[in-house]
DNA sequence: GACCTAACGTTACAATATGTAACGTTATGG
DNA sequence: CCATAACGTTACATATTGTAACGTTAGGTC
């Protein structure tokens, strides 16, 4: 088996994704059909890749008649919260707010856009105790 | 040359950029020092990895007499804002707000600490008014 | 029921990236 | 003047990626 090691997607792999996440589930053709122009490649090609990031974790597939539908297993956002998570860990030392002020100086966010949307959220989360 | 391409680190030019953030300015002998026991490595071997990262725009050195001392370019901070940005767009549709949602929900930080942070660099940097 | 074909898995391979290091060169402290 | 520390050059074995040809097989079609 290709049971590869774990994940860290490489570059198509990575567009691969973009797609499936932003369009929902898919079929190898839907995906080569969709990079069409700006990457063509063959079927097989698309999925191999698909194959791959299946045994990487990130997405799982059903059967739909006789073909493939793929889906991505976590949303972006979960992905995007975990990888947030390493690079805190990595790069500021395991502190968010050494990376919210990196962010804020680095102009990735104004810092009072940041405070209405962490008071939104907090005000949002606030009306649902469902912590398990 | 090795002008190699542009970024992305690899699993040991991860490690030796992690000690340099945390550690700061070393040199090749530095780094296979603090490294000698979880991965031991010939002084070539390190200096390879140092001139690699410094293709990829990670690091700079200064000569120090005979040998070359190695400084990340950035702070991890500044890196670690950039990577965020880059994952907000591929991830999260370019909302920041998508992103902090997805670390409150996956426990990466608690809403209202989230807030508290929030409005206390807000209100740091309220304080200077140094917007172009 | 024989056959075509879409969709799949298997296998392959060239190109790159990575980890690792031997060597040759050279200034310099002694 | 010579040992040696520190450097650059060059080299490779692996692992990862991008790409795809092929062989197999289940379904639909006359």
């Amino acid at each position: 088996m290709d049971s590869n090691s774990w994940n860290r997607l490489s570059g198509l792999e990575e567009l691969v994704m973009g797609f499936l996440w932003s369009e929902g589930p898919a079929t190898a053709e839907d995906v080569r059909t969709f990079f069409i122009d700006r990457h063509p490649m063959k079927d097989s090609t698309v999925r191999t890749v698909l194959r791959r990031l299946e045994n990487k974790g990130y997405v799982t597939h059903c059967v739909e008649g006789r073909t493939y539908r793929y889906r991505p297993v976590d949303a972006g956002r979960s992905v995007a919260a975990r990888a947030v998570r390493k690079i805190v860990d990595r790069l500021c030392d395991g502190s968010v707010e050494q990376l919210l002020i990196g962010m804020v100086d680095g102009d990735v966010i104004d810092s009072a856009e940041l405070e209405m949307l962490a008071r939104r959220i907090a005000t949002s989360r606030e009306a649902k105790g469902r912590k398990s």
